[in-house]
DNA sequence: ACCGACTCTGCAAAGGATTGCAGAGTTTCA
DNA sequence: TGAAACTCTGCAATCCTTTGCAGAGTCGGT
């Protein structure tokens, strides 16, 4: 039923090599004939299966992607720029949820290999080496997680986490809390990174955690930051963030007055939340189209210049509501 | 560099058809032959080529998902059920957004037809005539749309639309608003329809809208609802109410002293909201997983006999904070 | 001892596309 | 006018599997 290459050389009048290069190859066949070729096959409904054509060429026109866990906010958005930038570069995408399991991740990995041309690995939960039985089954592209020979594109946060600092000191905050996210995470390494570049005589930063980068893990955070007396907290993700203003809020802190409170990623709950929180804004999507770039470089470039294989994104701190003078003491 | 079939059949001193049929029709082949062949194959890392094996079964083992927009958050969790049956099939899913845009999705039905076994529309923007063009191309099956002839798992709202008012008036409210979504919307129908059921001689109920499911609609339509003079209000869905909610608390209308407030779907925000909102919860992963096992069914399936056409999933009130007992007027 | 029924295996033909090679025309230039 | 150089097209091999068909053994039964 479904029309082949064959089916349009017929109608056509010309030889299937004829038809395939006029798709190809178009200055290998005269004007006219790719014309008509076209247009017949046009008429006829015909694509390409891209199964035979991966088949002869190597290549497949598929990736696939591969995150923690899908119902964390952060990654949809990343995916969504994946999704749309593939799309523009005539690739196909393969997702899938690996649910925060390495073990699972590399399985993924392996069955994709043999009908993609690469992968992208989001925020890797991999160990390094777990990694290495993957690498070379396919080409690897990764995001927030760098490893080594290996295009990267990284959300930096230094530069969000200074932007946050200077905020909170200009609103004269004096000893403010870090709550980390989880130790082994590049994203957490990065934003303690940014800490320690900030860091100011006129600031005490007191660490604390680490903790699950959840809603539920707030609580806990919360109340440790309040025994600490801090009077503003920058909390490793816009999650934590939240469910450390839900415990204030029960705890009758208000929300600047008492305490400020900064998070991370600028998800889209962090703008509904009461009051809207401040945070630093990731460039998710744009990620995600950086990472498709990667990968199809990686591709198509001759191997021999390896282009670049680092790509770092800024971020931008985005102030709401939920940061405001500091409480006097 | 892949292992192919014929590495192992020559590793294995068989034939390629006995590696075949070691790993599709396993009781063809003599056990011990079998064990040999498997355990080469497993030494040398051999996995089928999908394609190949697609290019003469006619079957891809891929499908398709298509959703409006990923940013919003109801279709990330459906995509994790979707993900996760899937991968328990053996299948592979390839994922496409369409940015909530009909002709695209036309186009990714059509650019994805060759490649994939069936695919899963989920929320599908497309028009009755549009949804010709792409019948018949492949498989199809509809989440939360009902189409002729096509498998559907439809998340039912009726059922908690029942509990929601009959929640609302065990709290004394006596006049209640819905907002309404978007007016062409199967699940908005479905709502409206679960409202008339659930009538009520005791509730006089105002409707509203239509308004966009978003956030950013809340504000206007909780003007309006403040001026009607109800003493709760039904949003369309989750979105829409945090935008409610958000307003009133500008407005100084406290949530729920004077105002309670009713969601739909339950998405992970619904939780973290000041106050904690009332809504009925979607099974959404079940739903991705159950359109799963519609396509699978419709693919094995003989043909002769439909099998089920149609999975109905109900729903569940989740009574947090936003509701309480109605003011007094 | 022979025949039919079984079990297992291999040969070879698909399946839909791409591509090296060669042939058929056409043009250019001496 | 003839040879060389181009341009365009078609033939046929190839990619990796699956599968219909047939052949080679084995076994049981008569």
């Amino acid at each position: 039923m479904p029309v082949t290459i064959q089916d349009v050389a017929r109608e056509a009048g010309v030889s299937v090599s004829t038809v395939s290069r006029a798709f190809t190859v178009p200055d290998l066949v005269k004007d006219e004939t790719r014309q008509h070729v076209l247009h017949t096959a046009e008429r006829l409904g015909y694509r390409p299966n891209r199964a035979a054509r991966g088949l002869i060429t190597g290549k497949t026109g598929n990736f696939g992607v591969i995150v923690p866990d899908l119902s964390n906010p952060f990654f949809p958005t990343v995916l969504k720029g994946v999704q749309a930038r593939a799309r523009e570069a005539d690739y196909a995408v393969f997702l899938a949820d690996c649910d925060e399991n390495a073990t699972e991740e590399i399985a993924l990995v392996q069955a994709m290999a043999k009908q993609v041309d690469g992968v992208i690995l989001c925020s890797s939960r991999m160990s390094p080496s777990q990694l290495e039985r993957v690498v070379g089954t396919t080409s690897l592209v990764f995001i927030n997680r760098q490893v080594r020979d290996h295009p990267t594109v990284l959300m930096g946060a230094a530069g969000g986490m200074r932007q946050a600092i200077d905020h909170l000191a200009a609103l004269g905050h004096r000893r403010v809390a870090f709550l980390n996210g989880p130790k082994a995470s590049w994203s957490n390494r990065e934003r303690r990174r940014g800490l320690r570049h900030s860091a100011r005589h006129d600031m005490e930063i007191v660490e604390l955690g680490p903790f699950a980068p959840r809603f539920e893990a707030g609580p806990h955070a919360a109340d440790l930051a309040i025994a600490e007396g801090v009077t503003a907290i920058i909390a490793f993700n816009d999650l934590l963030a939240l469910g450390v203003m839900s415990r204030l809020a029960d705890r009758g802190v208000s929300v600047p007055g008492e305490m400020s409170v900064v998070g991370f990623d600028d998800i889209p709950m962090a703008g509904m939340a009461t009051p809207p929180l401040t945070t630093v804004a990731m460039q998710n999507e744009r990620a995600g189209r950086a990472a498709v770039d990667l990968l199809v470089n990686l591709l198509t470039v001759s191997g021999a210049e390896a282009g670049d294989l680092r790509r770092e994104l800024d971020c931008q701190l985005i102030v709401r509501a939920s940061t405001g003078v500091a409480a006097r003491s």
